[in-house]
DNA sequence: CTGAAAGCGCTTACAG
DNA sequence: CTGAAAGCGCTTACAG
């Protein structure tokens, strides 16, 4: 078979696949139950106050050179690392921000973490990933999870499900940025251009001399589903074509989304001469079903996604793709959210939407 | 141009890729300063001392049904929830673990990474995440943030380059298991077994024919790369064929290191029938380069993943692969690690190896 | 059945 | 320049 159904779920077991296991233990450790050194076995060690201790190390106040000597060889000899959970719990911030998103494999969501980490981590920030799978239940649990104290900000992709609940967060003090997906008007939110990017693309297929576009979409209750289909919508209005979408019941981001959508655009319009895919990965099921029906792409149908991801560029015929700068819009949530969490309380920047431009990236597909 | 230089890094600035700030500032939010409800506040309205209302709410000892029923009552109204940094704080025990791998996207990882999610969180434990992009530096700084404090076990694939620093984390008592790379016999374990799938991968392709099999391989310092290679030579000495490898000095988790190295194989070896590549991108990057020269998949070459990625299945070639079943090794080292953090210091069930077979799933491209 | 007290490991006014 | 003390929010022996 071509495809197992467990494509995007949780439990991926390809037929005829068996595990063996060679547990072998080697050894038996001895079990010594180390004390992780605190400040105060460090006091103890340079024989001053744990309060000196704490000054010098976070170099917080003026201490005497030769006590901070003292104090900085204890620590080194005693290996000493600050406990981050008392810390957090004094100074009430924990320097980590939640990052909720419905799946990080093969999803453009795996790019912008790498700028949301990238740019926590050049302001001593760590993340704390959570994936929902698009569940809203487990985002629930999820947010309850992190509100309790894991973080001091988070950043979402929501199921568009636990607005209210996000609202309260908020209200309790902890940041929220909405990331991709603008589900919420009375939270900050990063995300692209979504119409325009619908849009453009449609008008690209025409100006290359294509007359039946078909969009494969998606739910419509989330922002850039609705947005791209909105942006389709308009162009194809203005270029006085026909309105031709698929959708299906599979989980959206898979391949088996894709194929099935475009084999039902096929079928449905024979003389269908591109399909617009909303991401990479049912791009891919379009490519696999034109090419399996021997269309030859981009000659006899065109192929574009608009959810540019690093695949795209991978293939036997590369993609065409509508791209959004998700590093840098992952770098500017991260930003805005700390932004937010270290702003003085009387100063607190508000509620922001920043919208990022998406550029067409022409490759073979089209 | 095909792909850009940056494929695998940090900065992914497509050329021509421009974004524009909508930034709109919708309202101003008037900042509550909300106080999130603490153990205190309930008891006070529940009118009973704070230990009452910890144990009614833990169900740790008996409380009476009325004062109970309070409680409850008291906790809703002020949508308590228990800060879980004190917990910790206090009990000595964070119910997460903490994930260190060098990448996430269009990598095994990510697979793995659900299974490691779904076992932890049947189990009440939460997972935290870096990626270190095989950076010895970063990672060293990775597994320092988490030591201090921020996870009871630490669930690592890694560079190798930080030995020492593990074991002294496993020493000071945060559990610690090896994922995928096993580079410490001193430290457990869950990896497959890599030796065999180079071994039997050849064997394959000798079978159906192909008796010219070139290798691309990476750094041998890495189990993972050692142990196909290993295994791959062992096969070409039965089987009385010639060894072929190549490598390159790019990233090796990439589609360039594949079509790198593919051009490579194919210069020096006109008459090269099947590559077999360590992971799929670098299949892909393979396919790519074989297809650009002419040749047909897979009667003039074939083409095999050693490490079986979902994106395999959804190319025009579907690609052949060793698949690795990562869902349950994520499982399985979850559950060692919980298994480890949760045992009594005197049972501590001790060094354990495991090793997973890996399964030849047949495709198109041999 | 429930309260008072100690303490987890830190930081930070407050004295001196 | 440094110490003593209070407190972050919880849990858990110890009494009663």
């Amino acid at each position: 078979m071509l495809f197992d159904e467990q494509e995007n779920g949780q439990k991926h077991l390809e037929i005829g696949l068996h595990f063996i296991y060679n547990a072998v233990v080697y050894k038996r450790l001895r079990k010594k139950v180390y004390h992780m050194a605190t400040l105060k076995d460090v006091a103890k060690l340079a024989n001053v106050d744990v309060s000196t201790v704490s000054r010098a190390l976070n170099n917080t106040s003026y201490v005497h050179p030769d006590t901070k000597e003292r104090i900085y060889a204890a620590a080194k000899e005693l290996g000493y690392h600050p406990n981050v959970m008392a810390q957090a719990l004094r100074q009430g911030k924990r320097h980590t921000i939640g990052v909720v998103v419905p799946r990080l494999h093969m999803a453009i969501f795996s790019e912008i973490l790498q700028g949301i980490e990238q740019q926590a981590g050049e302001l001593g920030y760590g993340t704390l990933i959570c994936t929902t799978n698009d569940n809203p239940k487990t985002e629930k649990e999820c947010l309850n999870r992190l509100r309790s104290g894991f973080v001091d900000g988070i950043i979402i992709a929501a199921t568009g499900r636990n607005g209210r609940l996000l609202k309260d967060i908020q209200a309790s003090g902890i940041a929220v940025t909405q990331l991709v997906r603008r589900q919420e008007l009375e939270l900050s939110s990063v995300v692209a251009d979504y119409e325009a990017c619908g849009h453009d693309a449609v008008t690209y297929l025409h100006g290359k001399g294509c007359k039946e576009i078909g969009l494969i979409t998606g739910d419509l209750h989330l922002a850039p589903y609705k947005g791209r289909y909105d942006g389709y919508r308009r162009g194809v209005s203005e270029l006085g074509l026909e309105e031709i979408t698929s959708e299906s019941n599979r989980e959206v981001n898979s391949f088996r989304y894709g194929y099935d959508c475009a084999n039902q655009l096929l079928d449905e319009n024979p003389d269908l001469d591109a399909i617009m895919a909303s991401v990479d990965v049912q791009g891919l099921g379009a490519i696999r079903a034109a090419t399996e029906r021997g269309l030859r792409i981009p000659e006899d149908i065109k192929v574009i996604s608009l959810t540019g991801h690093r695949v795209g560029r991978m293939l036997e015929t590369t993609m065409t793709s509508m791209e959004m700068p998700a590093f840098e819009m992952g770098r500017s949530a991260a930003k805005m959210i700390i932004d937010d969490i270290e702003a003085d309380s009387k100063h607190k920047p508000g509620r922001r939407h920043l919208t990022f431009a998406t550029t067409l990236v022409e490759r073979e597909s089209t």
